[in-house]
DNA sequence: CCATACCCTGCAACCGGTTGCATGTCAACA
DNA sequence: TGTTGACATGCAACCGGTTGCAGGGTATGG
């Protein structure tokens, strides 16, 4: 017994129609070409018949897949699903289907997975992408790609700068009289990471605070629990961490340790991903990564449009440092 | 200046070669026919020209897209990403495409979504889903269909069953001198919230306990903290939540009232997505939510192989209660 | 030295749409 | 009533691969 019924194609659907099958595609695509009588009996009869047009074959004919390609670090970085999300909204809402896969934070795997989804998408989006500059930009010139939190000439790229509320909370730090602050570092190729930790060291320079910088292995819960002896060690009385996973990392083993938060140390995340849920709340810098993942979307169907005509655009979204409870004088 | 350089075809590879088209063809898809010298050739020439070949002609041809999609309720519940992520893993190395959609919780979308994708993927893995039966099995007759905690005959289904852990939980309340407790419920619709809710009734009726069912609007924090007023009302000493996220809403809002977990209430959570982080640490039931990702992506891969075969698998995935510290004994 | 078989390669049809061009019909206008 | 043009539809080529079949070449065995 054969379930999975075969799809009728076009020409079963013109033979019943008793048409071209020209006017059955033209029917779908260019309808205003047809009396609208021919349309309505074309249609009826796909209707009847459960005519769905093989985008195989349209794709072949037209060179337009109708899917992009939207690659992450970690899917299970709690930073992405929101921008996952509004990027696959804003491509729906296209009528473009998008492929999601995970390059697990390697900028090797993440050329790989260009190279599989080239021929079958018509964009792609990159987010915190690991490759080296050169391979971007040679990529670059065989498929339209958008960037997310990477800069690099010549691409389109959204970027999110937490800069100011980086810089806001160490103000903050050393209002409360804190000298000497920790950053947990994030992987060190990123463009985020390079970026925030600049605008740390760029303030914490100017107000004359000692900085120590402390690098994690993964930005994960795991590798903020990792450093807590080596920042405790390092002497510094508050942090700022890379994000929300490795401050909550840090909270989670202070707290075994007995140390309580924010009364021994002062703890500051950044994405606010997961800072709202966590017990004392985090304080944390907000990012419109849903906004940034709708942006990209969008910005790489502008970029379907015009091929072929050098893009450099750039956009950048501002950040928000959200005061909660993990700041307070230090204790030592 | 035109970037975006155009990808070779078949056919010029076959020129520059000095073959036939279907040799360049078959030193792809059956070196194993040709003379290891003119497979040599060929693929030196094509990797020169940086020929890729085109999906979707191949496609067209052969019927199969290499393409699978997976259909969630919400990206942003991190319940999700783990599952998606070892799907695609699993995929992957079965060099298929995963196309991502988030169909909101709502089985209309969930159907319009499945439409889409029809043309363009062999076979779509739901989770949680959230359409008629009927309708289900109209689908499963157009195109493969893996149902992951979902429950329908004659399709092909990995189920997570939470129940043994959920009455042990019960168990474990009631040990502690708990007479009286909440369900709060999860999605009215999803088999995942029946089959737990009826565990739970179960076992309570068994040990005599009183149980009260609180509805949630959504299984997400917010929907959490909105029902604690009504939590409180009801009498009851101790709650077992639909998951996590509705668990660490309840702590929140009890926390801001001033009443802390396990001393004044005890909570239990489901899932494991984000108990490990809570502070205290939520005790929850774990589930390999990572091992049903990788099932549900092998068991539809097994029946595009076997087409036109009545399947009707079923996996069922046990769980494990992992007791941490948010259950104590009664308060009143 | 010839027959047989096997190995390698080419030919051409096919997958299911899209689209430029040609054709036919009919109404409007002179 | 004849001409013109707009409109509706059909024809056939094309997109870029895959694959059944046929034919030529070479090796093997008699």
């Amino acid at each position: 017994m054969s379930s999975k019924s075969r799809v009728p194609t076009i020409s079963e659907i013109a033979k019943r129609a008793g048409v071209a099958r020209s006017s059955v595609s033209r029917a779908f695509t260019r309808p205003e070409l047809l009396s609208a009588t021919t349309v309505l009996r074309i249609k009826r009869v796909a209707e009847e018949l459960g005519y769905v047009p093989n985008s195989s074959a349209r794709a072949l004919s037209t060179g337009k897949t109708g899917n992009i390609a939207f690659l992450v670090p970690d899917v299970a970085n709690p930073y992405f699903p929101p921008m996952i999300r509004s990027a696959q909204l804003a491509a729906e809402n296209l009528d473009y289907c998008v492929f999601l896969a995970d390059f697990e934070e390697s900028g090797v795997k993440e050329e790989k997975l260009i190279e599989r989804f080239a021929g079958k998408v018509e964009g792609v989006i990159l987010i915190s992408s690991r490759m080296p500059e050169e391979r971007l930009q040679g990529l670059a010139d065989k498929i339209p790609i958008v960037l997310v939190n990477r800069d690099v000439s010549g691409i389109p790229r959204v970027l999110i700068d937490a800069g100011a509320s980086l810089k806001q909370a160490v103000r903050l730090l050393a209002h409360q009289g804190h000298q000497e602050i920790a950053y947990l570092s994030g992987p060190s190729v990123t463009w985020t990471n390079k970026q925030r930790q600049a605008a740390i060291s760029e303030v914490t320079n100017e107000l004359g605070l000692r900085l120590v910088i402390i690098p994690t292995e993964k930005p994960s819960l795991e590798s903020g629990q990792a450093v807590v002896d080596q920042m405790i060690n390092s002497g510094v009385t508050g942090a700022i961490a890379f994000n929300d996973l490795i401050a909550h990392g840090i909270m989670t083993e202070l707290n075994s340790r007995s140390f309580s938060v924010p009364d021994s140390f002062s703890i500051v995340g950044c994405d606010n991903s997961i800072s709202p849920f966590t017990n004392p709340p985090l304080t944390s810098v907000s990012n419109e990564t849903t906004e940034a993942g709708k942006i990209a979307c969008e910005m790489i169907m502008g970029v379907l449009g015009e091929m072929n005509t050098k893009n450099d655009q750039i956009k950048v979204l501002e950040t928000l440092l959200i005061e909660r409870e993990t700041i307070g004088p230090p204790c030592k």
